[in-house]
DNA sequence: GGGAGGAATATTGACGGACAATCCGTCAGC
DNA sequence: GCTGACGGATTGTCCGTCAATATTCCTCCC
């Protein structure tokens, strides 16, 4: 999903891709810190003191809370006030509003990519559909997870509208940690290969409501599963980091 | 729509709303600043430097900047690499994407109003409606705008999904201009008018599905007159700004 | 006169220190 | 055992500095 957070850098340009920018200090720090979020390498309710994180990246501070910022906009993180920032947290009722707008993005995408896809396009789409249909249930989690975010790469570059690209990669990224453990519940696996294999197909026959309809889909059941897990989770261990309204 | 950006600071609270408190100088710059762009203050294309900034709102550079950021996460604003931060601008294409985008969430936010919302809520879309209908073609633009984001209020309000209230948020205040030039076009008004009405019928009659269609018809209509605007002014001006694809 | 080149200026990106206000944990006292 | 004061740590904000990059403008040459 590198290709989408790039984008946002220069609007709408050309995109000759050849300018060498020098990658400004905040940026990194920004997309180390995102995708050290995402990776799930901080607990969620953690807390992140600016100290921290200016010695984990060695950056100023300056730098870093400018980068929180960028964070704190894509709710990634929370900053309270006077008490500083935090890895953010998910609980079951906002899971259930993050799948039901990530449907209706997803949906969009597919419909998208439908309608204005390259053959090649479709052809990639097939091949990534082909490796997650190949990988058996003794896949490891990491392996299963770098799959489908190479499908919804593809699917979001494929789709022709960096909007919905944008929003559905903040989306995605929100409930990271929740697709990573729903990805490997346990007899889920089949499931999803047929809900994406409808993706494909429909995708293949070049029908923008079919693949509106099994993208909906296919969320719609990630979402019970995934909210599913949250729940047990959350009555076993009580309301997580004691902030459930 | 301060309510949607207010709930932003406190991630699911319970909402007693009764915590004084102190508004950071940095919340206040950034409220300012996004209160300007979106009321058109300053043109899209202009150049927003640091010192203009500080001295404009009175603080100092690392509180400017840090709003900036978070403005640049919401696209109202564009940091170009060593030129410092623009208002943003849209091109028709960007346009047409975001309109795309806002239809689904629209629907989304109206199928869930027709679900959840109380009574009370319905009561005040159908006021907000009349407004609307009482207003006649005489009304001035900036009356008309008053009444449709207070309809907007109400609805992302209702449709108890704040995360849908966030993006759809994000996305009219991204085309705020739009929607004023639009709103404004001659002759518009009573469709406008109209596809409302079925909106808040529907939403009466509990009817999630018209909700949906309803909204998402009017987002469409309002699509079309704002993407041929934006076009007709492309042409007469070239495409503005110099910056398009 | 007009364009190429280069110096002067302004702006950004980044750093570090400084300071008050606030929050947190501890500990003494009732 | 609870209350309240103290002290350390962290945040929010400001400032000055410095190098790197853009922009402006002036000069000089064709």
């Amino acid at each position: 999903m590198d290709s989408v957070a790039a984008d946002k850098l220069e609007q709408d340009k050309g995109d000759q891709g050849l300018r060498v920018t020098p990658q400004p200090m905040r940026r990194q720090v920004e997309e180390g810190l995102r995708a050290a979020i995402i990776a799930g390498r901080f607990a969620p309710g953690q807390h992140l003191p600016d100290r921290l994180l200016c010695e984990l990246f060695g950056a100023s501070r300056s730098v870093v809370r400018e980068a929180v910022r960028l964070l704190e906009a894509e709710s990634l993180i929370v900053v309270l006030p006077n008490r500083g920032p935090f890895v953010a947290w998910l609980s079951s009722s906002e899971a259930a509003q993050i799948y039901e707008v990530r449907g209706v993005l997803e949906a969009l995408a597919g419909e998208g990519f439908a309608i204005r896809a390259t053959d090649a396009e479709r052809a990639e789409l097939r091949a990534v559909y082909e490796r997650l249909a190949a990988a058996g249930e003794a896949s490891d989690r990491a392996e299963l997870l770098a799959i489908k975010r190479d499908f919804y790469a593809v699917l979001l570059r494929g789709c022709r509208n960096p909007m919905v690209a944008r929003m559905l990669d903040q989306m995605l990224n929100r409930n990271s940690q929740l697709r990573a453990t729903s990805l490997s519940e346990p007899g889920r696996l089949p499931h999803t290969v047929a809900e994406i294999r409808r993706v494909v197909q429909a995708i293949e026959h070049r029908d923008p409501e079919g693949a509106w309809e099994a993208c909906r889909h296919h969320v719609k059941r990630a979402a019970a599963v995934a909210i599913r897990i949250l729940r047990e989770r959350e009555e076993r261990d009580g309301t997580p980091y004691g902030r459930e309204a």
